[in-house]
DNA sequence: TTTTTGACCATTTGAGTAAAATAGTCGAGA
DNA sequence: TCTCGACTATTTTACTCAAATGGTCAAAAA
């Protein structure tokens, strides 16, 4: 689900290998659709054989960083048995991948600053896995027995929030550098976090 | 502690108070200190008597809305007794306030969207009071013996994380209509945030 | 002393213009 | 199925000029 179909067809991998080396480099302004298309030796039109919009590109560029992301983190979470491990390294995972990423997207501020649409489509399909990695995280953590009972509304509330949050945090990472003092209490707050809906 | 000292002195009073009417009308960018001051009857010199800059006057407008906040919130909570109470109380009353200046300052989006260095100072201070509300809350608590005990690096990372996901929350409550349904489970919500702390 | 003012300055903004760049389309053809 | 060059419509850029605006200051008024 949701992987972006890189696979098994060369052209639309260079395409976007290219692209993310240039939109890496100069950012979504600065790279144009002649520039990703000589660069693959092709003329820009052969681009919009393959992608309809050069925001299609860029999603798909993204996307690929994101599929990574999420590759690691259930990874991550398969190697422990509980609701609680599972949500502590999720947490803490998520995170680490960020602050790698910093360097490699702080390129598009500006691009997404004075475009918000730009990130729009991501944001709301990085979103919705989010809220569904947690829902489902959730549900385990009641069937097992670890996570107290709650309504489908509660569930999907705190699933809500604690994404928000997790996202709220991620900015201040993603921006403010004296915030390196939270990385190093993400265990306490996952743990915070969890102990809010934990069963007595 | 932190009030805008509009106290006592009649013209800035009338300043503010006509500042207020003119920049919740025309937002910061298109009210001019000629408009300001015509309204009140005096040169645009005059102005820069009482306030140093146009930030500044634009920062003591909110203030004073700041300050009414406060006060609200302070009076709730003082209605109760126990820390869980009273951080539910905060939590609501909060949110409260918010949905009803969302009319109010939907002017500054464009301003505060195009000058985002408009809202820091004011953002900052908001923060800070926010984050001292809740040490002291907090502090209230464990020495009530109602939240476990913690370190003082706990408490302040616990802090700024619970203050940032509230502006979270009141951003999305700023921004999107569909998010009605969070205010309904408030109250849950500050029920999980808190059993994170509590004493078991 | 405290407050107010108009003249003044330095910068920014707004409208307008023309040329260049760019995203995206299309029919022809390999 | 895939690629291309020519083409179009729209944006962007660089530029100019006049008006507007934030802010200063010395002098006057209260």
């Amino acid at each position: 689900m949701s992987n972006s179909q890189v696979s098994k067809d060369p052209v639309r991998e260079e395409i976007l290998s290219k692209a993310a080396e240039l939109l890496g480099r100069f950012g979504f302004k600065k790279t144009t659709m002649e520039d990703i298309a000589r660069a693959i030796g092709k003329s820009k039109s052969a681009l919009y054989y393959y992608y309809k919009t050069k925001e299609e590109i860029f999603e798909a560029v993204v996307a690929v960083d994101m599929d990574e992301n999420r590759r690691l983190t259930e990874e991550m979470m398969a190697t422990v048995e509980t609701a609680p491990e599972k949500f502590r390294l999720m947490f803490t995972t998520v995170f680490g991948n960020i602050r790698e990423k910093i360097d490699k997207f702080s390129v598009f501020r500006a691009d997404v600053m004075e475009n918000p649409a730009l990130m729009e489509n991501i944001g709301k399909e990085r979103d919705s896995y989010m809220e569904t990695l947690l829902h489902d995280l959730i549900l385990y953590g009641i069937k097992r027995g670890e996570i107290r009972a709650m309504s489908d509304e509660e569930i999907s509330v705190w699933t809500k929030v604690t994404n928000m949050t997790m996202r709220a945090i991620g900015q201040r990472l993603f921006l403010e550098d004296n915030f390196a003092y939270v990385e190093k209490h993400l265990d306490f707050l996952a743990g915070t976090f969890l102990n809010g809906i934990m069963k007595k």
